[in-house]
RNA sequence: CGCGGGGUGGAGCAGUCUGGUAGCUCGUCGGGCUCAUAACCCGGAGGUCAUUGGUUCAAAUCCGAUCCCCGCACCCA
């Protein structure tokens, strides 16, 4: 029996929600599947969420939820994403599962049988209230820097011998150019193996949450070592039955993940557990938003749902919405570098490849078929020589954009084609023909309808429903059976003696422009204010508010952080009180110019550690362009201290 | 010298490995067409390929230096 092909998204940790970049790689996954089965292929697809570590029990803590009733709803969001983007799964594991823990720890054992992990003695000072290890030289008083107590501890904790995989994993890289994919990341994991692997912690106490060492409750798998280990879980292993889908096609992922784990690590465990390999990992760059990285804290995370209701709003089926979508990411996709995300840009492609070119050469081709062919697909009639040759050529390189997973570049393979039909309808004029009677013009109008199945064929992994209601256009059943890959560009594939049906407007063309134009495009003068956009994420109540303690502060001392590009420590006067404040304000002021203003300062927000100082509040300022922060000052001096509402 | 990526017409990008007429989409200006969604087609303008030194018959591409931007790490409540 054939090897299903198998293919994979990292699993999602928790502790965030799902957001475009979480959308990419499992659209990309969706694509390739949908791909590979027009090619006849059994295709598995593997995502998920990672639900172990430390970090997600405390984030259910800070949520005031059990750990497994948060960690049940979050991975539900993930879910939940998938579904909104028409991700068609078929294995979502989490790492809480029984299946996963019996993996980990079987591989664990194996592991280990094989000499690969071996038990270490740690030395040093722990802080037990924050389960972190403190170096000699951060030592305050004699406690950490947290002002916690700290205690000398000798602990034994596992170890894995990544180093001893390095030459290995070099070797098979070479052996197998596919390995490490795209072609420009592979010289960032080679250099980072030249620099040496290091053997790797793989056990932490066990804080309540988490996968037990076998035979050692104490003892937890460290989170990465667990969360890779789902891809192998997938398959069944290490139970009978596993081979029929590991080793994995494509490891799919976002950069920052990519060496030090997905190549190296990862294999190196396989290796040293003697499984075969994945196939491929591949990394896709982030997309960034006005320029900026995608994050909470700067409020510019783009929830695919609601760019789908954007659409929806301005008159796209919901269904075709979900296309757009997909279209938009994968037309943007970084492949080898990041690249900007916007509304602007997605409306811009949407109106120019969706709604002028592929909605109106398909609009025009099948309204001409009706006026001049009477609608019907004539029998006998080829579409010409030429128009196939181009047909087929765009296909050829379709293909090969798809082996190196280069989805974007398919895409582009694809909307060649209908920038081509368009030009070949401007070229030979079928309405002029038809006045002149030409004999040529059956030939010309089955051409276009060859171009547009075409176009239908090698779109459909990107827009499934899209390539649905071309077919219908087209005149074909809904039940007919289409997505034989070997079937896209074949003359013989045309529905001959069937009829078209009536055009019917897909992608109504945006006029509207609801996002003001990025802050890099219109490089203003300063002065000049610019209007921001705001989302009121939920209200309030009065009572919630005051429970924030502001009150006015002046600064007494200001200088950098060592090790920090943005901080600075300050200490600031309230009341009576002094306090140690750090700011990440060092690109926009100079330390020096701090001392003597007044400031607004949050005074009851839990203390907390930066750059392994203790931050004691928190200073009013506004975001400004370009990431500059703007203090908050009061407009006449105030005594120190004095409450601010 | 912590690690890495980048700087190519107004915008977004490809091309760099393997040196040989600087390409694509959008925008802009002019023209054409009427089958079509004011869509589509053709043409023009616009680039010293960040700077600089070198190698070469020839450099966006190879080598050296410099400047700037962005990630990662550390951190940014």
């Amino acid at each position: 029996m054939a090897k299903i092909s198998y293919l994979t998204t990292p699993i999602y940790y928790v502790n965030s929600i799902p957001h475009v970049g979480h959308a990419l790689t499992m659209l990309v996954c969706d694509v390739e599947k949908r791909y590979r089965q027009m090619h006849g292929e059994t295709v598995k697809f593997l995502t998920g969420t990672d639900e172990n570590g430390l970090k997600v029990m405390e984030a259910a803590q800070e949520a005031g939820e059990d750990t497994q009733a948060f960690v049940d709803r979050i991975s539900q969001t993930f879910r939940d994403a998938a579904d909104i983007l028409n991700i068609d799964y078929d294995i979502f594991m989490r790492t809480t599962s029984e299946q996963h823990k019996k993996a980990v720890q079987a591989l664990f054992l194996k592991l280990k049988e094989n000499g690969y992990i071996y038990l270490d003695k740690y030395e040093g000072w722990y802080d037990v209230s924050a389960e972190t290890f403190v170096k000699e030289a951060e030592l305050v008083d004699g406690k950490s820097p947290d002002g916690n107590e700290v205690r000398w501890v000798e602990e034994e904790n596992y170890f894995f011998k990544l180093s001893a995989f390095g030459d290995r994993l070099l070797a098979h890289a070479e052996a197998n150019p596919e390995f490490w994919m795209p072609e420009g990341r592979k010289a960032e994991v080679v250099s980072f193996i030249h620099q040496g692997l290091r053997d790797v912690c793989v056990t932490r106490n066990n804080p309540g949450w988490g996968i037990p060492v076998p035979g050692e409750e104490h003892k937890v798998v460290y989170v990465w070592f667990d969360a890779l280990i789902n891809y192998l879980a997938a398959s069944g292993w290490p139970d009978a039955g596993w081979e029929e889908l590991w080793p994995a096609d494509v490891h799919w992922m976002a950069k920052e993940i990519f060496v030090r784990f997905h190549c190296t690590l990862w294999p190196a465990m396989l290796m040293g557990a003697d499984l075969p390999l994945p196939k491929t990992a591949i990394a896709h760059g982030w997309f960034t938003f006005n320029d900026a990285k995608m994050s909470k804290s700067k409020g510019n995370v783009l929830a695919p749902d609601e760019l789908i209701n954007d659409f929806v709003d301005a008159g796209v089926d919901r269904e075709l919405a979900v296309d757009v979508v997909r279209f938009a990411l994968i037309r943007v996709m970084p492949y080898a570098n990041d690249s900007n995300f916007n509304r602007t840009e997605l409306e811009r492609n949407y109106n120019a490849d969706l709604a002028n070119d592929l909605g109106n050469s398909l609009n025009r081709s099948i309204t001409m078929v009706q006026k001049f062919l009477d609608g019907k697909v004539v029998k006998g009639v080829q579409p010409r020589s030429d128009v196939i040759a181009a047909i087929q050529e765009a296909k050829s390189k379709f293909e090969e954009a798809m082996r190196i997973h280069n989805l974007g570049e398919a895409l582009n393979q694809a909307l060649e084609v209908v920038r081509q039909q368009n030009k070949f309808i401007a070229d030979t004029k079928p309405w002029a023909m038809a006045k002149e009677e030409s004999a040529d013009l059956p030939e010309v109008l089955i051409s276009l309808l060859y171009m547009l199945r075409a176009t239908e064929g090698l779109l459909r992994p990107f827009m499934p429903a899209t390539c649905d209601r071309i077919l219908a256009q087209l005149g074909y059943e809904p039940n007919e059976a289409t997505t034989d890959w070997s079937k896209v560009g074949d003359p013989l594939s045309l529905n001959y003696g069937k009829s078209v049906n009536d055009p019917l407007p897909m992608f109504p063309r945006l006029e509207k422009k609801p996002e003001p134009a990025p802050v890099k495009d219109a490089p203003a003068p300063k002065k000049e204010k610019k209007s921001v956009e705001i989302e009121y994420p939920s209200e309030i109540e009065f009572a919630d508010f005051t429970k924030v303690q502001l009150r006015v502060a002046r600064i007494l001392e200001a200088e950098e952080v060592e090790n920090s590009d943005k901080l600075v420590k300050l200490q600031v006067l309230v009341g009576d009180e002094k306090r140690q404040i750090l700011a990440g304000i060092r690109k926009s002021y100079e330390p020096a110019d701090l001392v003597g203003r007044q400031v607004i300062v949050v005074c009851n927000l839990k203390p907390r550690k930066m750059a392994g100082l203790e931050s004691q509040g928190m200073i009013l300022a506004a975001d400004g362009p370009d990431g500059k922060a703007i203090l908050l000052t009061p407009e006449a001096e105030a005594p120190e201290g004095t409450s601010v509402h």
